[in-house]
DNA sequence: CTAGATAAAGTCAAAATGACTTTTAGAAGG
DNA sequence: CCTTCTAAAAGTCATTTTGACTTTATCTAG
């Protein structure tokens, strides 16, 4: 069938997390590697490589993030195929690669211990240079479904440990669409969305009303993709 | 590099139109392809094929819709890439393909004109019997896509003509979603949106008051996809 | 001129949202 | 033990949005 002529397959990963600035407020990062080879030779680019024979797609993107990070992913999924015929300007016909790009968060906690090499590094997503290869387009597209697949559903649990007071995860809110939200109605919001239940635990040892501890319902999806979700067996539709 | 040890490339289309069932109701239907080969031959499949080394893929995925069913898409958008390993029961892992999957919009006027023979036919969206390879879960979600998308973007459009009536509009809307929609609330809705504007023109020769004709706003995107919008130079936020 | 039909406009209560204010419960320091 | 600081948690209120429904307008057909 297809010889050599096809194109070639290759699988990247947008790998966002939440690190303190000097200030200590969180903002949002992700990971970038340095290209050591000819085409861009070292600009920064997304973690990526070439697709196994008898690796699953979303596997091969994990693989990415682990070999990058050294970390599991939190939330893992799949952002676009991009294949345009001019993705690496100046190269052969014969060199065109199809990227198939996964975006994933992992916590804000695990993510300092990550590695932080000379060719490894996290970079603030709102203070990117150029990129190799159409890298910054990708990153535009990725923060934007960051941006608005957070407003509803569970996704800042990607960022935050197992409980979390509604501060924290207020936080999170605020770092990934960069503007701040009022306290009193986000508790509103989150009680009555459901997917996050006190704890009954509380925060101890600040220096005001000690906060409660909640934890994200674990019968409710962490994000909806409709009929693609991992345990698309019951579906249910929001009331 | 990678010989012929990579997975293959290949692109679908999910195509999706308008058409009166047998008591007159709009109803959503799309093209299918009868297989003629060995897996699952005899079964019905989405239109689609291998990916030639100098076509983008949009382009591959418009030439599937153009060799199926001779129209043009009204709409096109990527849906997801398809990659399991398990995509094709009991093959070889040589011969695994991922598939990019596009699904389009093709205007109901024109549908009932495309080609409807023994091998190529337009079946309903919701009484689907079991299609080739993973092909019931692609359709699944591509479902799912349009339902969620129609809600927050000038979707209908692809199913229309460039001039119509709220009637029409609302039509669509009630066909893809499945339930009646109240005509007043509706048309406070549309007129709300911005999207569509009044042409001065009415509908004649109806056994009622004659409606006006309405055309989309062409300075408003059909969709939003954030950065990956064809044109993408202007990105304005609904106010 | 009337009946039939849908367009188009209007009404109204309930729910959701955004901007605020008030009260509460701890820590820290005199 | 009393005051101060701070953020948690609860409450207020006007505006906007939504869903269900009613009324009026305007055409064709007969």
């Amino acid at each position: 069938m297809a010889l050599s002529e096809a194109p070639a397959l290759a699988v990247s990963t947008v790998i966002f997390t939440l690190r303190p600035d000097s200030a200590g407020n969180m903002k949002l990062a992700l990971a970038l590697v340095r290209r050591i080879r000819k085409p861009f030779d070292g600009l920064w680019a997304l973690p990526g490589g070439p697709l196994s024979m008898n690796e699953d797609l979303s596997d091969a993107a994990a693989r990415n993030l682990r070999e990058t990070t050294g970390l599991q992913p939190r939330y893992l999924e799949q952002l676009y195929a991009f294949g345009s015929l001019d993705r690496s300007p100046g190269s052969n016909t014969k060199d065109r690669v199809v990227s198939i790009v996964y975006w994933a968060l992992v916590g804000s906690d695990e993510a300092e211990a990550a590695i932080d090499s000379e060719n490894v590094s996290w970079f603030w997503a709102d203070e990117l240079n150029k990129l190799a290869f159409d890298h910054n387009l990708i990153v535009e597209y990725a923060l934007w479904r960051l941006r608005n697949k957070l407003e509803y559903s569970r996704l800042a649990h990607g960022f935050l440990g197992e409980r979390f007071t509604l501060a924290q995860l207020r936080e999170v809110y605020e770092a990934v669409l960069g503007r701040e939200l009022d306290p009193g109605n986000f508790r509103r919001m989150v009680e009555a969305n459901g997917a996050v239940v006190a704890t009954g635990e509380r925060l101890e040892g600040t220096r005001h009303r000690p906060p409660q501890l909640y934890r994200y319902d674990s019968s409710i999806d962490l994000t909806d993709q409709g009929p693609l979700n991992p345990n698309s067996a019951k579906q249910e539709k929001k009331k």
